[in-house]
DNA sequence: ACAAGAATCGTAAACGTTTACGATTTGCTT
DNA sequence: AAGCAAATCGTAAACGTTTACGATTCTTGT
């Protein structure tokens, strides 16, 4: 409640001094700065948002820009807080604080972006769940608000952007499986434009032919979004002439509807079909335990942020569209889910 | 871009006019009215954000402060998607902007949550995860900044606020498992200060006793915040001496801990213990089928937002401090994770 | 046609902060 | 002691919007 004039009267400086002192300026003497310091705590002064945001005409909040699906289901509901946590980490060192915005389920994306980028409302955004052609992107570009993106697009216009190395996965797994005598192997994608999506059927098809297996299409399936889109993929999978003996997957909830798909059969995981995929802290709850790749997500929200401060300082990202996806380390936990054919 | 002088400009008319049509004042004439509006959407206006909230001395932003514990992970991380998206759903039909809080893991929630208030950077707070002496709550009242919490506490100053009804689902699950033959109940909490912890217990020891059940403290038992506290909880059960046949939980993942835990002790879910608690979609990915409670997460975020609201107009709660546990709808799964002892 | 009231609009102050500019004081050099 | 630069501080404008107030025009009843 107490601005920055009773800050003032109660010193009986001026306002302008106040203000200096708070902002640790140069021309203000060392004695009235730490006076000031020591009134403001005292008083228990935090400077107005909304006076400081239109003065300096930046607001120091930056967005963090969740998308759901139409389910309402959002793909990294369990990896947000991971990764939010990191980007603050960084964020708040240098004075910036950071929200989740999240498009209501009852507009249109695209519009409510346009809503945050006009009024202002951040300096900087970083966007999620990328599509392969996300207009959103060069729409931001165009209104030059700073941003950053979570996943990679064709359309990127040089903005700072940090991926999983889905790709990498992909190949990891393909070589673990062809190693265990594998040749069969099917590539479990939930149904969605997301630009991951294809990042992991083109490793997929490059890293067969690379060991000279030819793809069969049928063995790339689409996944429902559902709960028990697993079930309902191992119906599937079982169907398949040829039957594939391994399946690589992405969405970290599907696993536990293969298990229950597979029990139902009266099949068991790794023994008749083997798993592997990117999993997180759930992955580890299950029996036979399941093999799958874990992210530092704490480390991806890091990398995020520190990519995006320097494009805030009007100094342009040191080094433009650099690919740095296999900057986020990750570990291969490996389980029972995959069985060796030989 | 465009400010709303430039929009006067355009229009040749005055500053003062632009905004009054833009705000839907009644003096003001309803030409100059739509011809404001199509300039204001063929410009592409939107009122700027700091300049707004300074001149009204509101923001019309609501924050949803997300709490984490000690490990950094959120007992609701996959509730609050849900939640979020109902308040949301009512707040923007007032104009107002949702967005979400979470305290940096390296500071004090407490300090966080002090400048988020001195700032004014919210017209209001939603509060979760609260703790049985909750000292935000007696702070937010001082500072008279409208709030709710999502969760009660012994700290309550009449502001809105709205619970899951753990109470009567512990309530009714121990009136199942009654019914079922079970006498020897045991209740798994994490290990918090959560209200909602306390309420359980509460009600464990009152419905027990309505049921001439002596409550024996073992078998209150704290699990760990860890990802196999399920495991180790199940290890901890099987020991005790008598031996529980059922257990009550309220953590959505604790159920796959238990059933492998089971499992590593060759024992069965349903038959060697019975389960029951309150889960999320995930639970429907169990086998055998997990009995749970599920609520209608969407309708609490959407009542927490329209008990909100009348706090924000000076118009004090309708109906400060009443009790609306039971108004939000949850539905019981029969699995078969509960067995018939008789 | 005139006065009174209603309708409509322009003017300017206000919100809380930052910052360019200029004024005053201080300290140093000779 | 005079002069100059450096140090320190006060003044006031600016950010973009809202709104109280007053001024002007329009309408209406006589």
């Amino acid at each position: 409640m107490t601005g920055i004039r009773d800050l003032a009267r109660h010193l009986d400086i001026s306002i302008g001094t106040v203000s200096r002192a708070l902002n640790d300026k140069p021309d203000v003497n060392q004695d009235t700065k730490s006076k000031v310091l020591k009134a403001a705590a005292e008083l228990g002064y935090v400077p107005n948002q909304a006076g400081r945001a239109l003065s300096k005409g930046r607001t120091n909040v930056i967005g963090f820009v969740l998308q759901t699906d139409s389910e309402g289901m959002m793909q990294g509901d369990l990896f947000f807080i991971r990764v939010f946590d990191g980007m603050q980490s960084v964020l708040t060192q240098h004075g910036l604080n950071l929200v989740a915005l999240l498009s209501p389920s009852t507009v249109d994306p695209e519009t409510y972006l346009k809503q945050i980028v006009a009024r202002r409302f951040t300096d900087a955004l970083v966007l999620s769940s990328i599509h392969r052609n996300d207009a959103r992107i060069s729409y931001l570009s165009d209104q030059n608000l700073p941003f950053a993106t979570l996943g990679r697009s064709l359309t990127d216009v040089g903005q700072p952007w940090l991926d999983l190395d889905f790709d990498g996965v992909v190949e990891d797994a393909i070589r673990r499986l062809i190693a265990k005598g594998h040749s069969k192997i099917a590539l479990a994608l939930p149904r969605s434009d997301l630009n991951l999506r294809h990042i992991m059927v083109e490793s997929y098809r490059r890293n067969l032919a690379k060991s000279g297996i030819e793809v069969n299409e049928d063995f790339i399936v689409e996944t429902d979004a559902g709960d028990n889109g697993g079930v309902t993929l191992v119906h599937d999978l079982i169907e398949l002439q040829p039957r594939p003996t391994a399946v690589i997957y992405s969405d970290h909830i599907l696993p536990f509807g293969i298990y229950r798909g597979l029990a139902e059969n009266g099949l068991t995981p790794g023994q008749d079909l083997s798993i592997i995929g990117v999993g997180t802290r759930l992955a580890s709850l299950l029996t036979p335990n399941l093999s799958h790749y874990r992210f530092n997500l704490f480390d991806l929200g890091v990398q995020i942020a520190e990519a995006l401060l320097p494009t805030m300082q009007d100094r342009p990202f040191s080094d433009p569209n650099k690919i740095i996806r296999e900057s986020v380390p990750y570990t291969f936990i490996d389980g029972d889910s995959i069985q060796d054919m030989t």
